[in-house]
DNA sequence: ATTTAGTACCTTGCAATGTAAGATAGTGTA
DNA sequence: TACACTATCTTACATTGCAAGGTACTAAAT
């Protein structure tokens, strides 16, 4: 799997399972590594981005499997930016799209 | 336009296009462009790591309208990598799409 | 009791790539 | 003479993902 791909893609798949329910980062890593190889390294930092970003709040809850989950939650500046952010997702595939395929002069 | 989607999807758009024809540098950047916003600053050090893998030839040609153009030729060796990134691509994409639009338990 | 495996969090140094902002130089036009 | 367009290139910088480590809790196996 290209690394490079990656750069920014990763930001949106969270930010996208974020917006369907509130999440804890090893099961995030866990979610997106059914279709996209991904490491701790890569979504704990990524993490405390968004939240020094205001995109997301956090809480602890204790588990009976293990050490307390941080859980993330998506506040409205958040849902904003997903929304662009998947705009923006689906405008450049277009456009990258229209290149692979597109005709020349 | 996100830059970090960019990432890595340059170089398949290059590859793409010298795959149909030869291309010299300041036009890859003119084609690019319709769809993908990219710098020239971008194009030249791309084309050279190209070079540096044996992904591509060049050769001089003079032009009428201002200074020689150095095109690029997709060597075999860049058409094989060219194949392989492509479908990479493919993957990553379907892939991010199943995060975005798949369901979660 | 001790080790191992699984869960769950985190940090540091590194590699890769795109950008901005420049430089250089040829051609043609105002 | 100056400007705009064509065409090449370079350097310092910002961003982000990864590998490789560390810490700590729970439960099962030895």
């Amino acid at each position: 799997m290209n690394i490079q791909f990656k750069k920014g893609v990763l930001e949106l798949c969270v930010l996208s399972l974020l917006d369907k329910r509130d999440f804890y980062g090893y099961e995030l890593v866990d979610h997106i590594c059914k279709y996209i190889n991904i490491s701790e390294g890569t979504i704990y930092p990524l993490l405390r981005r968004l939240k020094t970003e205001g995109y997301v709040t956090t809480y602890l809850e204790e588990s009976q499997e293990g050490p307390p989950r941080k859980y993330y939650k998506l506040t409205e500046k958040g849902k904003e930016a997903y929304k662009e952010l998947e705009v923006e997702w689906e405008t450049f595939v277009n456009g990258v799209n229209n290149i692979l395929r597109g005709e020349i002069n």
